[in-house]
DNA sequence: TTGACATATGCTGATATCGGAATATGATTG
DNA sequence: CAATCATATTCCGATATCAGCATATGTCAA
């Protein structure tokens, strides 16, 4: 097999720069494709793929007004990665509670073990 | 050029779904290759492998152990990832505040212009 | 040193994905 | 209808990335 399936979820989605920059393009509100693209300097085939890309994971919505469309962010899609993220949050305090048992560690070197750093993990 | 380079960045990192998976086995603290295997379901060598990926986008590190290699989440990464997101978190309400406005507006159809819709857009 | 165990790396083939250029679709205006 | 403007789609070649399998590296124990 290749690669996972990657236009399926917003993780894939923004895991392209260009795809995020597209997104903060729209962090001020709805924009124009055109306004998209003098935003991120890509050609407009381009934004017009990964709007496409972008909309089938529900990253963005889209409106016609006239023979504009207007392209706006489906923030729900995003909160997801957030929240996912999240999950995580306990550990980057935890991290900075274990880096002197780290650094000590570092320190000393693995060749010389040490009561208090072995057996207290957990 | 193909894809634009994955195993650079967290963000890429994140988007195979193996990979949070392994991220997620290891959620209780460290954990051991082994361990990990048997958490996720996948053989050795791509749990390797994808151990190897998160290692160098930061999102893991890992310490020796005897014959075992003990690896732990470096939440700095997905932290970042974390606040990329949360700059959108605004509009995670705001498109409620719109919901109405975009209701009533697929109930009329496009077809019957309204002096309140058009023109107050921006 | 040899063997057993844990983990890492190399190779291969299949495929999704990207950028670029050309072109198609759709809407508005005259 | 024809022309124009905005956006979308298609085709192409190049390539990174994945899974699977085999094998290499490294560590401990006898």
């Amino acid at each position: 097999m290749a690669r996972a399936s990657t236009t399926s979820d917003a993780f894939n989605a923004i895991a392209e720069p260009a795809r995020r920059a597209v997104l903060e393009a729209l962090r001020g509100g709805e924009a124009t494709v055109g306004a998209i693209v003098e935003a991120v300097g890509l050609t407009q085939p381009q934004v017009s793929k990964h709007l496409k890309v972008l909309r089938e994971v529900r990253l963005v919505s889209t409106r016609p007004v006239g023979k504009e469309r207007l392209y706006r962010i489906d923030a729900a899609g995003l909160r997801v990665i957030h929240d996912w993220t999240g999950t995580f949050a306990a550990m980057w305090n935890q991290r900075l509670d274990r880096l002197d048992d780290v650094l000590s560690e570092l320190d000393r070197g693995p060749s010389r073990p040490n009561s208090r750093t072995k057996g207290n993990h957990r």
